[in-house]
DNA sequence: GTTAGCACTCATATTAATCGAGTGCTAACC
DNA sequence: GGTTAGCACTCGATTAATATGAGTGCTAAC
């Protein structure tokens, strides 16, 4: 027995019946949706092979059928039909330009989570790869050293160190000019040991302060690797009763919340590829285990410079794929427009 | 009729068996747990007086007795026993030295939730009064001038600004000097008009950039007054049946996530003043719309030099009052002491 | 292959019956 | 006077019994 293109139709109009009402969906309502003509009972046959196949299941005896997950995937691989129309005017208006990116990946995820009524999360772009833009030594006063390390992107990190040794204003100056001559347009794989040697054997008797600079420097640009992410519209899932009881609830709020589990979300969808850049985790093949009940969409969005995020949606199985997809893309595109400016 | 002695130590052993149980408390009940050694008939006697002056509240015919919000005010106010004893041993270990002081706030709000099993909010300190501590110019490049803010408390703060003009090296050193040899040191209020007109006129053909830089200055103090704050525990709400319904928990949550209405009670929390520094709401009493099913109790704590913020813990009215403000008041010390360090 | 027809299933809703914790009140007691 | 034993009463919660109806699977006929 193979998914013929009846069956097809069949599975569609069921899937579609049922990302609508939430509801099981019999035999009698597809023989009206659709234009096949055939009666409820015929209907009820093909939905019998169809619960064979694996792709619906019946919740219990005298219901009607709900998509498995692999139900949906085929949805989702094979059946879903973009619309990519008024989503595009949405957003537009809302994503203004926004010096500050934190600022803007908040407003990217609340805008998100509006337009699609379920939860959203946005990563911050991984820094992995940038190079180092400038680096900025002021002394702030006897004890205290202020380095502000500004990478590709425009991202600026600052640290406060602590000095023993007394260092006046020329020594900083020349110390400035030292690192940023042999530092800046690296990227930290290029800043290698030798250099490190280098540098210190420069810096003479401040070598210290050099080191411990560098090693600032070292850590402001991995430490984005716990990524700082952006969440919103956990309360949306209030809205979708399979999520709303208590367990499964305080579960993803709790997800939202920690975002322990998101940053391996993250994680995944940037080493995954895709050509539309678009992953849809169903129910079981989430790769957060307490999200089972759940799916994710998620994209790659790319700021150039190496500086890759993640933006995603978490909702119900059912949820609107096409409506969220196209909101993700439509997102992608306008954070790179913005970018651009 | 008044609240004599007898009625308080009944209202008092209601309202701990209720904090413990949440279980509407019946007359039998407190004639055992009291040492009054009244039968339960003199007990319901007395039961009715205090439902009477509006203390206590009968959900229906058959039921026992919860305390009203009134009820719950007298509790605190006036009956409620502080422990501060195991508590303080708790935290210590757990608030680590960090020099940044978005993650300690935001370890500070998770381990207050973790410790109490309700929700919790931090504020960051608000920078009202701080002082400038410096300014750094650098040329990123041709077009970008990095200006990064350093103020009392070591916060910082940086913008990127635009440049249209040409400017060297050697201006923006020199705007540095003119910058900081005037504003240092200087509160916000104390930059007034005639001192910008002053450093315009010195900075010659470049007035346009300093009225720019004094502007990101004003902008970046003046930012903190939508305040950055953090919360955490939020599926702490689930434990408790009766905040775990949908209204309820998604209106917390939704508070909790957007914080536009914490802003208020941190913005009402700094305002008032009580002489513990702790503040109670109860029921009715929240400043917050949508949480009047809980009870919130806030804390200012105070770094010095003006900064101050709000912490509070979010959860049911029948919470473990003693518990929460025992945890309050050990935070506020622990802050108080790492910084002091 | 398709369909009308019918017996069957089972979650959900409705109603009724029962239970029991806790009350209020009365009358007796100290 | 305050205190208490006793008892009828209330009413939410629990359980059981009963109906409802959406939807199925199967059979037999077209």
């Amino acid at each position: 027995m193979e998914l013929n293109e009846r069956k097809m139709t069949i599975l569609k109009a069921i899937v579609r019946n049922y990302l609508e009402t939430g509801e099981p969906v019999g035999s009698r309502t597809i023989s009206k949706f659709t234009d096949l003509n055939l009666s409820s009972a015929t209907i009820r046959n093909e939905m019998a092979d169809l619960e064979e196949l694996g792709y619906i299941i019946q919740p219990h005896t005298s219901a009607g059928r709900i998509p498995s997950d692999l139900g949906y995937r085929i949805y989702v691989d094979a059946m879903m039909v973009e619309k990519t129309k008024e989503v595009e005017e949405l957003k537009v208006s809302l994503l203004e330009k926004e010096e500050r990116l934190d600022h803007l990946l908040k407003q990217t995820a609340k805008l998100l989570a509006t337009n699609t009524n379920y939860a959203s999360m946005v990563s911050a772009p991984s820094l992995h790869r940038n190079k180092l833009k400038l680096i900025q030594l002021s002394r702030v006063n006897d004890t205290q050293l202020l380095v502000v390390i500004v990478v590709e992107g425009n991202v600026i990190k600052n640290r406060l160190l602590d000095i023993t040794e007394d260092i006046n204003e020329e020594t900083v100056l020349k110390l400035n000019i030292l690192l940023n001559t042999h530092l800046n347009g690296l990227s930290i794989e290029e800043i290698n040991l030798g250099m490190i040697t280098n540098l210190k054997k420069q810096a003479g008797i401040h070598s210290d302060i050099v080191a411990e600079i560098i090693d600032e420097v070292a850590k402001a640009i991995h430490e984005e690797e716990d990524l700082e992410i952006y969440t919103s519209g956990a309360n949306n899932i209030f809205k979708y009763p399979e999520l709303a009881d208590n367990k499964n609830a305080s579960e993803i709020i709790s997800n939202l919340e920690e975002k322990k589990a998101l940053n391996e979300l993250v994680v995944k969808t940037l080493s995954g590829d895709s050509d539309t850049g678009i992953q849809v985790y169903i129910g079981n093949e989430s790769p957060v285990d307490t999200m089972k009940d759940c799916s994710i969409v998620t994209a790659t969005y790319d700021l150039g410079d190496g500086m890759k995020g993640t933006i995603g949606i978490i909702g119900p199985k059912r949820m609107d794929y096409e409506k969220v997809v196209d909101n993700l893309k439509g997102v992608m595109k306008e954070l790179d427009s913005i970018y651009k400016k």
